[in-house]
DNA sequence: CGCGTCACGCACCGATCGGTGCCTAACGGA
DNA sequence: TCCGTTAGGCACCGATCGGTGCGTGACGCG
């Protein structure tokens, strides 16, 4: 599992990008219009939310509606591969609740031990 | 969850590099040197590798053991912390060995569909 | 003495990621 | 007529990702 070319390796893939997982977990209640997105997900540009959908869809994870109307109206639904996806995300986000406090002491602990840390190998902190 | 400054987030952050995961699960059955990680993961560079765990064991999932012997030895072990990374790890995988084909599918499907796409979104496909 | 092993650092590089800013198209309202 | 709204394309840009290649230090072996 997850060697060399193992199909499990796509499940990464899936995620491997900043914001898939916040957009298909923003669409779990259901249809969204991309401005709705923007606005539940804080600071994703509109550039990158576009083509984050684009790949989900490629992908298979969500579908786009477009209605012909006069202020161009679009929806983004999950597909059923799509929701299949939101219980490893929850699993996932539970862990996180559950351990985001020590991955921070961790980091923390790493800037008093090594006094002057040439090079904090990544911020990984939100900013 | 998940939104804005959500600790959530940061699981994702762990997540988000290629490797972070295939990493800490070859890690599972116990320490492992470098070499050995190399060999049992498929197509990650010696530099890459370091980096990763060097990050990992930032974030306070792998502990670094380096025995002074003739030839440099250096272990890398799961902490507590890593070890409760395996269950969502674990959860992602199986979800990929369900729904890979699905995937795939979808891919091949959306390349049908659209004669001459003109920006396939991205390859997204173990090479 | 030269070679191989092992962990690892560093310089360099191309590809990708994500962000900003500006453009269009189509409509309703003032 | 001009503005606002909505979706989204396009050009450009800096930061990061991941890879290659080379050097080092300490040892063992022939």
């Amino acid at each position: 599992m997850f060697l060399a070319d193992c199909q499990a390796r796509l499940a990464f893939d899936l995620l491997a990008n900043t914001w898939n997982a916040v957009v298909v977990w923003s669409l779990r209640h259901g249809p969204r219009r991309p401005g709705e997105l923007r606005g539940q997900i804080g600071g994703i540009s509109h550039k990158v939310l576009t083509e984050t959908l684009r790949r989900l869809e490629f992908n298979g994870l969500v579908e786009r509606h477009a209605y012909a109307e006069a202020p161009p109206r679009v929806e983004y639904a999950l597909t059923g591969l799509g929701r299949s996806l939101l219980a490893p995300i929850e699993t996932f986000g539970a862990w996180a609740f559950e351990h985001a406090d020590e991955v921070l002491a961790a980091q923390d602990r790493w800037e008093e031990e090594t006094i002057a840390s040439p090079t904090p190998p990544r911020a990984e902190r939100p900013s």
